[in-house]
RNA sequence: AGCGGGGUAGGGGAAUGGCACCCCGGGUGGCUCAUAACCACCAGGUACAGGUUCGAAUCCUGUCCCCGCUACCA
């Protein structure tokens, strides 16, 4: 019996509202689950939030609550995702006392390796960083980043210590398990520059209260990384599934990649565990050619793309209109131009017409209709075990529904076959071309499955009971 | 400053050394089954200057420009 697949999303800081980034993020953990479900794989996806940290603690207040009734509160937005169709087994929470413990106890095993010492420490920290700088982030007594004043501490501190064996079982990681490539290169640079050599890894607990404590240690909490990224294995243990380790798939931002391909490795090494088999890097969504934020005011929220757009049509735009593995841009108007062109014009009225040709392909014929979907279906399932050996898949051009080594896809074929065929007219002796377009309509429902499960469904329903239902309506101006 | 990413048709995006492709927009023709939808064809493109190569959007060197790593933030 092979392991079961275990997907990983990053868990999201709760010091602000989920936004699209996020949502994205989870929906690409979805859509591979989807992809090894089909296949028969058995998938367990987590997906959760990191609840501590000072600038939690300092968003509580600024909400007037205390630290752990916002996160509660705030929690239940992340969870509330579940709406996109997104099917995560688990959501985890660093305030979760279990995993706490589990923290403690690796911690624990850190400091029995040898690897964490503590030691004094003096240094410059940047209060904008919330880290020590050294000498070449420091340029004339000030941050290189916040310019500005740095304060000078003397106080003893955990460190993570990179042993030389360390870093070339890291550096193998990376080489082997980082994707795209150009992050792989990126953090090789980091880690070869030394910058990760020593790593702080506890706050004097004045400075960082709302945090995990440091075992035997009451002058000190966790720097929040290793608190939060012990919470992949966590989540195992919580649920009894601590044999699903190690992780297939860890999907991450570009901008965690320095703690998810050096600090975590480190960990898992250290203690004796085996290293996720896939890093899987994603870039980030600018809106009109800015960052997102919201100072800007220019933060698009999952909840108005469903509004818009609905749940289905917001999970086909996000990966055929935006790169996954790149940064990329959100506009409202390109968003509107696919779903009118693609979705509505494309998938959507190809559905229509189809129905309504359908309706002379014989009745007996059509009895067949389930042994046509399971053909339909084992194809698919051939398909879909080929894009899962690929070091990665290609959202964009998976959802765009395209025929298999051509830029054409399977929607315009299908349109294109009606036209040249001429379908409409005596359709009664064309019962044969029919049925054809009829199948590629089937085919493209289990293409599109996984972006789309229920407008999947629904396409199946609609050919098997050949009732017309716009999937997509037009959006007008 | 340093590190990193980028510049592809009018707009937005793909293309991991091998026919530059997709969506929107423009033009011409066709069609009227379908959600005023669809099809075919046409026009139009790799920032600039060199180099490597049988072959470069892709690799190398240089120039110009844009962006991120900077409170909030994936």
């Amino acid at each position: 019996m092979k392991k079961p697949i275990y997907i990983t999303t990053s868990i999201a800081y709760v010091n602000a509202e989920p936004h699209i980034g996020f949502l994205y993020e989870l929906l690409a953990a979805d859509v591979l689950k989807r992809y090894h479900q089909s296949i028969g794989h058995e998938v367990f996806l987590v997906t959760g939030t990191d609840e501590h940290g000072t600038k939690v603690a300092q968003a509580a207040a600024a909400a007037g609550q205390e630290p752990q009734a916002y996160v509660d509160q705030v929690a239940e937005n992340f969870k509330a995702l579940k709406d996109f169709g997104t099917e995560y087994d688990y959501f985890i929470r660093t305030t979760n006392l279990e995993h706490q413990q589990f923290v403690q106890e690796k911690w624990t095993k850190l400091v029995e390796a040898g690897v964490l010492q503590k030691k004094p420490y003096k240094g410059f920290y940047c209060s904008g960083c919330e880290a020590f700088k050294n000498e070449s982030e420091i340029k004339d007594g000030k941050c290189v980043i916040h310019e500005r004043d740095l304060e000078q501490i003397e106080e003893e501190n955990w460190f993570l210590i990179l042993s030389d064996n360390l870093k070339s079982g890291i550096k193998k990681f990376i080489e082997e398990c980082v994707e795209p490539a150009t992050r792989r290169q990126e953090v090789l640079n980091v880690l070869e520059s030394g910058a990760y050599d020593e790593i702080s890894v506890s706050r004097s607990r004045e400075k960082l209260s709302w945090g995990v404590p440091v075992p035997n240690d009451n002058t000190q909490t966790m720097y929040v990384w290793v608190d939060a990224l012990f919470n992949y294995l966590s989540a195992l243990k919580i649920n009894s599934k601590e044999n699903y380790w190690p992780a297939d798939i860890q999907i991450i931002g570009k901008d965690i990649l320095k703690f998810h391909a050096i600090i975590w490795p480190a960990l898992l090494l250290a203690t004796g565990e085996e290293l996720p088999k896939k890093l899987l890097v994603h870039g980030f969504i600018n809106v009109d050619g800015k960052k997102m934020s919201k100072s800007l005011g220019n933060v698009v929220t999952p909840a108005a793309l469903k509004e818009r757009y609905g749940v289905e049509a917001t999970r086909y735009l996000l990966f055929r209109q935006l790169s996954f593995y790149d940064d990329s841009n959100f506009s409202w108007d390109e968003f509107d131009a696919l779903y009118n062109g693609e979705l509505a014009n494309g998938l959507g009225n190809l559905v229509a017409r189809v129905i309504g040709l359908a309706k002379v392909i014989p009745t007996d014929d059509l009895a067949s209709i389930h042994q046509w979907i399971e053909v339909h279906r084992r194809k698919q399932q051939a398909f879909f075990r080929e894009i899962l050996k690929r070091d990665r898949v290609d959202f964009q051009r998976e959802v765009g529904g395209f025929v298999e080594g051509a830029e054409e896809s399977l929607i315009n074929r299908g349109d294109s076959f009606i036209t040249r065929k001429l379908l409409w007219r005596e359709t009664e002796k064309k019962s044969v071309e029919v049925r054809a377009v009829f199948n590629l309509v089937l085919e493209l429902s289990f293409r599109l499955e996984p972006f789309m499960p229920e407008t999947a469904k629904e396409i199946r329903r609609q050919l098997e009971t050949l009732e017309s239902k716009p999937l997509f309506p037009r959006l007008q101006k």
